[in-house]
Formats: C-alpha cells, sequence, structure tokens
DNA sequence: TTAAGTGTTGCTCT
DNA sequence: AAGAGCAACACTTA
C-alpha cells in the first residue's frame, strides 16, 4: 500500500493527532524493525522529546525531533501509521508506539516487517544517502527535469517510474495508473519517448498522485472516490478499462505485475 | 494448499 | 556499466 500518497496521508495524519506532543514512552515490540538500534538506545533518545516537525520524501516519512534529529519511517510493503487514545486500543501488527502523553499514542503497524525505522541526525542527509531522486510531488521539480532524468534510462518507462533513484514515490500500483492516464505502454523505453508524451506524463504524474491523496489513498472509500477514469478499481483479474469497456492485461516486469489496456496502451511500433 | 502481493536489496548474467 | 531477472525478506489473503 504505501506509495507517495498513502504516506502523505500518514503525514498528515501524524500532523493532525501528534505534532507538538512529547514522547512519554517508547515500546519497541520488534527489535527487527529498529535495525542496529537497541531498545534501550531508541528508548533514551526518543524519551521528553517532542514531535516537532513532520516532512515526507518519496515514500519516507520523516518525523523532526528538534536537536534529536529526524524518526525517518519506510513502510515496507504494507506498513501504516495510527493514532489511538487508549493503550487497550494497540492495532494489530504494532512493531513500535510512541506514548505521546494523556490519551496520545502513536504505533507504526507492520504486518509483513517489511520494512524499517531509523534515527537519523540531518534529514537532507539521509535523503542523499539514501540515494532518492526528487520527490515525484515536490514543485522544484519541474518537467524538464523529469525529461532528462527520463532520456539518461535505456529502460522501460514502468522501471524508471519505480527507480526511488529517479524519481521517489511511486511504486507498482501508481505507476500503472500514471501510465494508463498517459496512454503509454508499460514497456515503452524510457529515453524514447517524445517530447509530448514527457510532458502528458509529467502532467499525470502528479494529476494521479494528487487525486490519489485527495481521495484518501489507503482508505477503504477511495476507490469509488477516485475519478471515473482511473484504472485503479478495475486493476485486477478480469477487469474492463474504464475508457475503451476492453479486458485488462497483465504482463511481468522485473518481478511485479503490470496491468493496463492493450488497446489505450499500444507498445512502440 | 498454493500463489501472489502495495517494497527494497543484493546477487548474477549480459 | 547499466539494466534485466530473480531470490530473499515475512506474513496475509484469495
Amino acid at each position: 500500500m504505501p506509495e507517495l500518497p498513502e504516506v502523505e496521508i500518514f503525514k498528515r495524519h501524524v500532523d493532525a493527532t501528534s505534532r507538538g506532543r512529547r514522547v512519554s514512552g517508547v515500546v519497541v515490540r520488534d527489535r527487527k524493525m529498529i535495525g542496529k538500534l537497541s531498545p534501550a538506545q531508541l528508548q533514551a533518545r526518543l524519551k521528553g522529546v517532542r514531535l516537532a516537525a513532520s516532512r515526507r520524501h518519496g515514500k519516507y516519512l520523516l518525523i523532526g525531533l528538534g536537536k534529536a534529529g529526524w524518526l525517518a519511517l519506510h513502510f515496507g510493503m504494507n506498513g501504516a501509521l495510527r493514532h489511538f487514545g487508549k493503550p487497550g486500543d494497540d492495532p494489530a501488527y504494532d512493531r513500535l508506539r510512541l506514548d505521546l502523553g494523556a490519551g496520545h499514542h502513536l504505533a507504526y503497524v507492520n504486518p509483513r516487517r517489511i520494512g524499517r525505522v531509523a534515527l537519523v541526525a540531518d534529514a537532507d542527509a539521509f535523503i542523499a544517502d539514501e540515494g532518492l531522486g526528487p520527490d515525484a510531488l515536490d514543485g522544484r521539480f519541474r518537467e524538464s527535469d523529469f525529461a532528462r532524468a527520463l532520456a539518461a534510462h535505456r529502460r522501460d518507462i514502468k522501471s524508471a517510474l519505480m527507480d526511488q533513484s529517479i524519481i521517489a514515490g511511486i511504486g507498482n500500483l501508481y505507476s500503472d495508473e500514471i501510465l494508463f492516464q498517459a496512454r503509454l505502454h508499460p514497456r515503452r523505453r524510457a529515453d524514447r519517448l517524445e517530447a509530448a508524451e514527457v510532458k502528458r506524463l509529467f502532467a499525470k504524474m502528479r494529476r494521479v498522485l494528487r487525486s490519489a491523496v485527495r481521495c484518501g489513498a489507503g482508505s477503504e472509500q477511495m476507490l469509488e472516490r477516485l475519478p471515473k477514469d482511473f484504472l485503479l478499481p478495475e486493476r485486477r483479474r478480469g477487469g474492463r478499462c474504464p475508457a475503451c469497456g476492453g479486458a485488462v492485461a497483465t504482463l511481468k516486469l522485473g518481478g511485479r505485475t503490470a496491468y493496463y489496456c492493450p488497446r489505450c496502451q499500444k507498445p512502440e511500433r
């Protein structure tokens, strides 16, 4: 689930429920998620610290802790962040819990335990160290940057869109939607797109990601709320293209399944 | 029961 | 050297 739109929703959730609060307790329920840090170390460094800021870069959420640095969260395949009131309302698969004072708890949930929580000194340095490209929704990321980045890769466009070092934030689901909206076949080569196609792709990338955030990415209701021309609700076996009514097809790319409409998204001649 | 799945990393091969 | 392909990670659900 967590691609850029879902992580953006987590960020807003933190802002609405937890930002400004101080950490009164830290419960590590799964050491695996905190890497080299020991639970005692994490506890010592977080206790008493204020959740002062939040940032998102691609699929990472960064929570600013003032002088204590930043908490960097990655959600893997199906992680999430949930605020709750009573300690007893602890969600299932809660791997790390921050107690934030009377009636406020923030849980990092991750059923499959793919993902991680790290404590880092500087957010920008972390982003650079991870080798992340520009965030897909960052206003400073221009179409000309996008065009230059794609031209540098002799690779299929779907893999390029999902490569976090080229653009940060897009995964399997949203890359399918973006390519569908841009009417581009997932196997088109990134460096062979025409200028008009790159322009279209850039605009659709923004529209798709913004729409997903607006419709409450990750929620049950998102599929019903999405614009009617979106492929996402039909992204399944037996799905029908919202544009032409034809059968949705799949192909394998780098071990992932791409869903697309073979009629609306033609391969390169 | 088997397989597939929203992500990333690391390895091999070309 | 870039890029493709695959396994591994861990666990749930169809």
